[in-house]
DNA sequence: GTAAATCGATACCGGTTAGTTTCGGAACTT
DNA sequence: AAGTTCCGAAACTAACCGGTATCGATTTAC
């Protein structure tokens, strides 16, 4: 910023002409966010946010340099409103608070953030079937190893057996794949004992069925399947062609 | 299939000519998951997949369908050799099982794996400023509250001050997260108290401290930042431009 | 009122790439 | 050896899309 002899700092002299307006930078991001929620970041054009924002792709440009930068932009963009960390529940119990979380932040502004998430991701899975593909590949296998051998400590009366290894088998492979997929941190011995000792070893010491319930007790629809702990059946994704038409 | 008077099936005669080779199938699919590790979903082109497999596009395309069907195909391809879970470790322990399924699978084959699977996010992360973007849009803000909610329970003596608590506020943010990015599951009800009944309470109720360590016990380098429960400072991701050149 | 600046719309350019076609050669069957 | 089928290479087509340029309309400061 120029200063000039008598301390006063310059200013932009005003020129005739509209303003920009500021405003329209939330509701380009907005539309930015809706398409991708709707078609995912790999259908994503510019011509397509243009229109939702009922905009000029020029004027998007006057704005952004390019497509990347717009829609990670975008993605910041909808940090606003996230969890409020001063407002957070105080039931008395961990459990309840943690519980509490689920319903105060309004619910359909998590649901469309998990749209967004997953449109983001349709960037994996322009078809479903990649990221199906991709998770019993990797995170399934996986899942049922750690079930096995849970099964076998249940056995040999190393851990209780109403722990609920279902979920719990499931915890280290999951994350794992989040680490690589989004965070892009190693899966590393410091990040597996972390695990194993901070979560999933103190977790199974416990019988959670002692544990006050003040929410329906759903079991958990998502716990492996594989109650014996065999081998899935090899889902065959066969997607393979006999003849071109 | 035509069944014929004398009760013999027809087969189809065998006609001269060069015989199509199954083994191909699978060079190319290696091709393709090596491709995928390298340049990532976003960047694999046919020609890059028929270059690396040493074959021609018109091949590839008498096989498969589309780009699609090879990419899906390649990554259920990788399932096998994956855990064997005729083989698991048995050491006696569950927490030794569980840190020695870390080693004996070859440990460069699950390295491939990841970045293979880092590749499919390469979508996600073309420039990996999005799924940093995503991650400290959605996740970070929600391990934070988790983290301050753990925080207080200590502090009022529900929990151990020695949980790993950095770890632990991580699990359920991260797991909804993957579970929203890949699984494309609800983030519901049911989940959630799964999560907080089977693992998160469970875990909490348990010191790590007085278990046994025949590992190095690296302290977590993902523990949560922020220790004193503090709001992060905002990121801004700012990439707005100021004025095109 | 007028000049400067932004606006939305639209046409356009250029690069990229999925998918097709063609072709000469090689392999396998009879 | 002959006939047939598959092969790799390469040229080709067509579509898509990011980014730019242009234009007439509109807004606002002076």
């Amino acid at each position: 910023m120029a200063q000039h002899d008598d301390g006063s700092v310059e200013v932009e002299s005003a020129q005739p002409g509209r303003k920009r307006d500021p405003s329209r930078d939330a509701q380009i991001l907005d539309a930015t966010l809706e398409v991708l929620a709707e078609v995912g970041a790999a259908g994503l054009t510019m011509d397509l946010v243009a229109a939702r924002a009922g905009a000029g792709k020029a004027t998007i440009y006057r704005r952004w340099t390019s497509k990347a930068e717009l829609v990670i932009d975008a993605v910041a963009h909808m940090k606003r409103n996230q969890v409020d960390l001063e407002r957070l529940p105080d039931t008395g119990t961990l459990r309840g608070d943690l519980l509490g979380l689920f319903k105060p932040q309004s619910i359909e502004e998590r649901e469309r953030r998990l749209k967004i998430m997953s449109g983001l991701a349709s960037l994996l899975s322009q078809e479903q079937e990649l990221a199906d593909a991709a998770n019993s590949a990797v995170v399934e296998p996986w899942a049922e190893a750690h079930f096995a051998l849970m099964q076998r400590a249940v056995a040999r009366g190393e851990i209780s057996a109403s722990a609920d290894i279902g979920t719990l088998s499931q915890v280290i492979p999951s994350m794992a794949a989040y680490r690589a997929l989004v965070q892009r941190k190693p899966f590393d011995l410091a990040f597996l004992v972390s695990m194993v000792d901070g979560v999933v070893m103190p977790a199974l010491r416990n019988q959670p069925s002692d544990l006050p319930r003040d929410l329906s007790d759903h079991r958990s629809d998502h716990t492996a399947s594989r109650v014996d702990g065999s081998p899935s059946p090899r889902r065959t994704t066969s997607v393979r062609k006999r003849s071109k038409p």
